[in-house]
DNA sequence: TAGGCCATCTGGTCCT
DNA sequence: AGGACCAGATGGCCTA
């Protein structure tokens, strides 16, 4: 750590002069406080009594350093009940302090679990996951915003910007084995894209099953983009309702790229335990009732395997594009 | 072994 | 007075 003790000599000389006086040091360490107002600290507390006893005792109007004694109470005499009584009050501040750090992190958790990349056995750290959290919030109002679903690789961009290596990995990983799951589909039927993008080119012309539902409960016009509508499709092939729409297995042909000094390349051992990390981001569904799914999902003719199958050749051209974009 | 990440303890500050 | 929140310090664990 960079930090100093605030009394150290060197910050004292730099910063203040040799003979800046005591007392403003403590009125700006303790702003907006009466500086002598702060008795009581615990490692004033935790002092022996003997030594309580000598300032207490002490009537030359100065304090154990030879300073002028401050103003204000008097310090309490610390009997053993009070040390104790302080004690406790520091083991329950402890306490409560635990358990707000653990509802931090079970918030954390929860959000892991709806960022684009969850696994259970590879964690995001905390620090990766409000960076990725926040690039999702910031792809999906894209997305709001313009109406236009973006190639993959401008999503992918999105969502790893200050990412660590790792991570970016991951979520590349997580995108290129399920793209579709991530990036929603246009708004209304207006043509998103004058020529093929290079999403359609890797990945085929995709077509929400959300937006073509013809029938049953309505999709929320106002929220088509909502990956909800992964859900449907993962429900139809899987025929199975997880409480949070959890993650499939993968066990396809298809590695994820892995990425290693920014070369993306493909991995080709060992899929079924990456697979098994990556969450697709389907936890995110609001898995609406199981008519509606089948009447929707179903009804969409051209829905396509949750994991999309192609050739690993084609993950080629967007992988250079991301070794481009990392280096 | 260094560095990253994390949990925990701790004292300070603010608020009720 | 006491609780919530915050940030610094520390030590443990893990990985490259």
């Amino acid at each position: 750590m960079l930090t100093l003790p605030f009394e150290d000599p060197v910050i004292m000389d730099t910063q203040f002069g040799a003979n800046f006086p005591r007392d403003c040091v403590g009125e700006m360490k303790v702003n907006k406080q009466e500086p002598f107002k702060k008795e009581e600290t615990l490692s004033h507390a935790m002092e022996d009594e003997d030594s309580e006893k000598d300032e207490d005792e002490r009537e030359d109007g100065q304090d154990e350093n030879g300073l002028p004694r401050r103003r204000g109470p008097r310090k309490k005499k610390m009997t053993k009940a009070r040390v104790d009584r302080v004690k406790m009050r520091r083991a329950e501040a402890n306490t409560r302090e635990r358990n707000r750090m653990h509802g931090l992190n079970n918030a954390l958790d929860s959000l892991r679990k709806v960022v684009p990349c969850y696994s259970k056995t590879q964690k995001l750290s905390k620090i990766e996951t409000l960076r990725l959290a926040k690039n999702y919030i910031w792809a999906l109002s894209e997305i709001l915003s313009t109406g236009k679903r973006p190639d993959l690789l401008t999503f992918v961009q999105t969502l790893c910007k200050g990412l660590s290596q790792p991570t970016t990995n991951l979520v590349a990983g997580c995108l290129q084995l399920n793209a579709r799951n991530f990036i929603p589909d246009q708004i209304s039927s207006e043509p998103s894209f004058s020529g093929r993008s290079q999403y359609e080119s890797v990945y085929g012309t995709y077509h929400s099953p959300g937006v073509v539902a013809p029938s049953g409960p309505s999709v929320d016009p106002v929220k088509p983009f909502r990956p909800f509508n992964y859900c449907n499709s993962y429900e139809t092939f899987y025929e199975s309702v997880s409480p949070e729409c959890g993650s499939p297995q993968f066990d396809g042909p298809v590695s994820p790229p892995i990425n290693f000094n920014g070369i993306f390349s493909l991995k080709q051992e060992e899929p079924f335990e990456y697979g098994k990390s990556c969450h697709y981001g389907t936890r995110y569904c609001a898995v609406p009732p199981r008519s509606s799914i089948s009447q929707s999902a179903r009804g969409a003719s051209d829905l396509h395997f949750p994991y999309d199958v192609h050739l690993r050749g084609q993950f080629y051209p967007v992988q250079d594009e991301l070794n481009t974009f990392h280096n």
